[in-house]
DNA sequence: CCCCAGTCCTGCGGGC
DNA sequence: TGCCCGCAGGACTGGG
């Protein structure tokens, strides 16, 4: 999502608005008033990533968050259907200074792009933070590193620490970012490593095991633009499915054969904090 | 610290 | 074919 709109970055905020959905409306803080008057006029500075959630940098630190959750989208062009669509963040179709002023100015209406959130399930949440507020409620606390970034042994500190099967562990935002429950389940196969085992079991050759796992799978989903899954709900920013689910070893693969050790065992779903696991009982040992 | 159930929503696939 | 139920890429809250 965030590498489909990064080009946009330079553009100038026009207008956000809510959209005429029949539904009711996903939430937004503070309100859709004053993020509007809040970015507007300013420019895109950056479009980041802080785990699972986009975030819009305008030029004076504001950010702009947005958290998709089960089945939001963040898109350029096209939505799936009208009906759905939350919320569209209008910026100037040129950037300010240049080329808009020979070719932007036509009388009455400038050309605009849209970046759009559609989310069918409206679980989505979007938030507009100062800087200051950006650094302390998401970066201090409610955000732990991202799973990309984080070095090994802080990864291994901050999940060690705990003693919840090492799933439920690896699902916490605040110990590691950006790990949601089919990437964990996917990585925990990866590293040969039974999900229920406390996280503050796990041996240092599993920890080695399980960073570089979580590397390789996060970086392969991402390659592969991410799981579209039967229902076909999760597009990247183009409205295209993503190509990661054809490499699933286990997410929503039960009773099949797995991969790994030719059908040994088949793949078992057991649910884990109110959450489905998936994994194979002969590759995933306790050590 | 950890677990669980419930909540916010809509859509779907399976079973009957 | 149609209807009901359970489940879903997430996160938060309150009670034990």
């Amino acid at each position: 999502m965030r590498r489909g709109i990064a080009h946009l970055v330079g553009r100038e905020f026009v207008a956000v608005r809510r959209t005429p959905s029949p539904r009711k409306p996903i939430l937004v803080r503070p309100g859709i008033a004053a993020i509007h008057r809040r970015l507007k006029g300013r420019t895109l500075a950056a479009v980041e990533r802080l785990g699972k959630r986009v975030v819009l940098r305008a030029d004076n630190g504001d950010r702009l968050v947005i958290e998709p959750r089960m089945t939001g989208l963040v898109l350029i062009g096209q939505p799936p259907t009208r009906e759905h669509l939350r919320l569209q963040i209008e910026l100037a179709a040129f950037r300010s200074g240049r080329e808009g002023a020979a070719t932007g100015s036509r009388m009455g209406s400038d050309p605009v792009d849209c970046i759009l959130f559609w989310d069918s399930r409206g679980l989505g949440v979007v938030t507009l933070l100062s800087a200051d507020e950006y650094e302390q409620k998401l970066l201090r606390g409610k955000i732990g590193p991202d799973a990309i970034e984080i070095a090994a042994d802080d990864f291994c500190a901050r999940v060690g620490k705990s003693r919840t099967p090492v799933k439920v562990a690896l699902l916490d935002q605040a110990r590691v970012a950006g790990i949601g429950n089919l990437y964990a389940s996917e990585m925990l196969h990866v590293a040969r490593i039974d999900p229920r085992l406390p996280a503050s079991r796990l041996s240092p050759a599993q920890w080695q095991r399980l960073y570089r796992a979580m590397r390789d799978v996060l970086n392969a989903a991402i390659r592969f633009e991410g799981s579209t899954l039967a229902d076909g709900t999760y597009r990247n920013a183009l409205n295209e499915p993503g190509g990661y689910q054809n490499h699933h070893r286990v997410y929503d693969r039960a009773g099949k054969a797995c991969r790994r050790c030719r059908g040994q065992s088949a793949i078992v779903r057991i649910v884990q904090a109110q959450r489905s696991t998936f994994w194979c009982p002969c590759c995933q040992k306790k050590r």
